[in-house]
DNA sequence: TCTCTAGATGAAAACCTTTTCAGAAGCTAT
DNA sequence: ATAGCTTCTGAAAAGGTTTTCATCTAGAGA
């Protein structure tokens, strides 16, 4: 591998000089500057990211944090980050975490050792230990759909209470007043969620019964099954289900079709998201559309200005989310 | 931050011994080894990954190549791999390409300036010159889900001709003889599941109609849709549908409800990979599934080893796949 | 007693950049 | 002629680690 001291010995400058070009630092007699620069091309030099790092203690990285196994929402979240991200002149670094402490322990060792510019969370932490180090350290920071009121760190995230109201709304206005609800453990867009949806009730009139809500382990298609059949198993006059992420709703379909009931004709059901595949289930799944890229672009914008200024500059941006009707609610009448 | 240098002042020992226990390099006195690791763990001192991979020429990264707005597929290949890279010690970087040149060239100029220990491609590159750089540089590589004869490289994948056969004789065991076909353009797995599905025909004695494959760009499920939609309207009296890549299938059994084609009652349909969501979609998507946890295992393994032992070993690693029975084909009579 | 060897440790070089500091050269203004 | 500025360049230090080489000690064997 050829090294600036080779660049510098063949053009007869010295390392200086030729750092000097590369990085259009400070003046260059520009028949120096030209005759570098071909010696660079010609050798096919380029430079060293790690020794670069070393020196100006920076990465040029930054750290997104996942959960390991990322839902589809979380995936076409973090391409449209990564995307910017690179606009930006970054690299991106992903830290896929589970749920468990040890594997939080396993992230924070690592992130002191790893020199990040930044860090963007896709995934809410439990533990507020990570939290406190890295508003210790100062590090640049944003997180994506969700907040930390405590640290003050800027976030992206839409209005997720509103935005849950919105689509238990949706049904009411067709009519549906039996409403059953499914959501997943964790997360405080969960517990949102569901405020949401009791919230939208009471602006109706309509009493809320424990026994329409289902708490299920996780997101998934595969929890959102699981979900539904217990709704069903109760045996309980429903009419529409709003499920807490897409996912679910995607899962609970399953669970109706398989226990003989038709979407929409005998239930209704609304999802969260909006991801890619909703346009593709058979009924197409109506649902509240977050706008992920531009989220993805705003977190990744909100990191890169904290670094760029030096410090922190706004709060929070909170994103409005829309209904995006298709085949899966029935209209009462 | 704590650096070598302020444990060994605080432990009254040289860096060189403070870096032999945490290397478990050579000879220590066991009272100096525990003294330093207690002030190591008292000081919460972490090694500087930068400055060791500067002095190592290593940088415990290994490239996963992926194509940007990667499918679902994909996501769970990379999800196992990136598991299993970690088990192994080493870090993983995402490098997500587009499909055009520009992207490719931005690609070979960050893989010359990133000093990556080693690279797993689950995308493949039409352009050789990449491969080729990778080949005199000598660097770890293991493709994965395809094969470069020419390179030699080791390979992780299935029998691609072999599972579409499979899935093509699943259904004309069942009674089908006028089967479609629907795949992308780009990428060998596309043209080698196409011949698979030409010789189970050719097998069974049932000959093969150009006007039953339609080709779209892409292998999602919105390709798939416009894909079988062509299909309809070329009017052939079609009874079943081999979609070249689940999301194909899924995009597929889309158009055939939008159309007022049920199935499997008019159509049957089969796909390839058996991602997480055709098991949740209604009807459930008959498919073969492809041992994604284990090719993404075998990728890690494949550039591990040769990184270890400091030479290839084996070159290509065959993965078998098995049909999945769901709810998308119907048995005619 | 002397020599050898194994065990234990430290000094210093190396990895590849960037940047500060100092100095040289050439020009302008006094 | 001198001082002062601007432009340009190189030497050297710095960043945090690993490793080679040299040195020292203690114990074993002759």
């Amino acid at each position: 591998m050829t090294s600036i001291k080779d660049i510098a010995r063949l053009a007869g400058v010295s390392p200086s000089t030729v750092s000097r070009v590369l990085n259009e630092r400070a003046y260059v007699r520009s028949e120096v500057r030209q005759h570098v620069l071909d010696i660079v091309k010609e050798k096919g030099y380029v430079q060293n990211h790690v020794a670069r790092s070393m020196v100006l203690q920076r990465s040029f990285t930054i750290g997104v944090v996942i959960p390991y196994l990322f839902n589809m929402f979380q995936r076409q979240l973090f391409a449209s980050m990564e995307f910017f991200l690179e606009q930006h002149g970054y690299k991106t670094q992903f830290f896929f975490l589970r749920w468990s402490d040890a594997s939080e322990q396993a992230f924070l060792r690592r992130l002191k050792s790893e020199t990040l510019d930044g860090i963007i969370f896709i995934h809410e932490l439990d533990n507020p230990s990570i939290y406190q180090y890295i508003q210790e350290r100062g590090l640049p920071v944003a997180l994506c759909t969700f907040e930390k009121q405590e640290f003050g760190f800027p976030a992206v995230h839409i209005e997720e209470e509103a935005s849950a109201s919105l689509a238990v709304e949706y049904l009411i206005q067709r009519g549906h007043r039996n409403i059953g609800f499914i959501t997943g453990e964790h997360f405080s867009f969960g517990r949102q969620r569901e405020d949401g949806y009791r919230r939208a009730l009471a602006a109706h009139g309509i009493s809320y019964s424990p026994e329409f809500t289902v708490r299920v382990p996780s997101y998934d298609p595969g929890a959102g099954r699981t979900g539904m059949l217990t709704l069903i198993k109760r045996k309980q006059p429903l009419t529409a289900v709003f499920a807490a992420t897409d996912e679910l709703a995607i899962g609970a379909m399953k669970a109706l079709s398989e226990s003989g009931l038709r979407v929409p004709e005998d239930v209704s059901v609304v999802g969260l998201d909006d991801i890619d595949i909703s346009a593709f289930t058979t009924p197409g799944l109506t649902t509240v559309r977050q706008p992920i890229f531009e989220m993805g672009k705003k977190s990744a914008d909100l990191v890169c200005e904290w670094i760029a200024r030096g410090r922190m500059q706004e709060k929070t941006e909170l994103f409005t989310a829309t209904i995006v009707e298709r085949d899966s609610v029935r209209t009462l009448n």
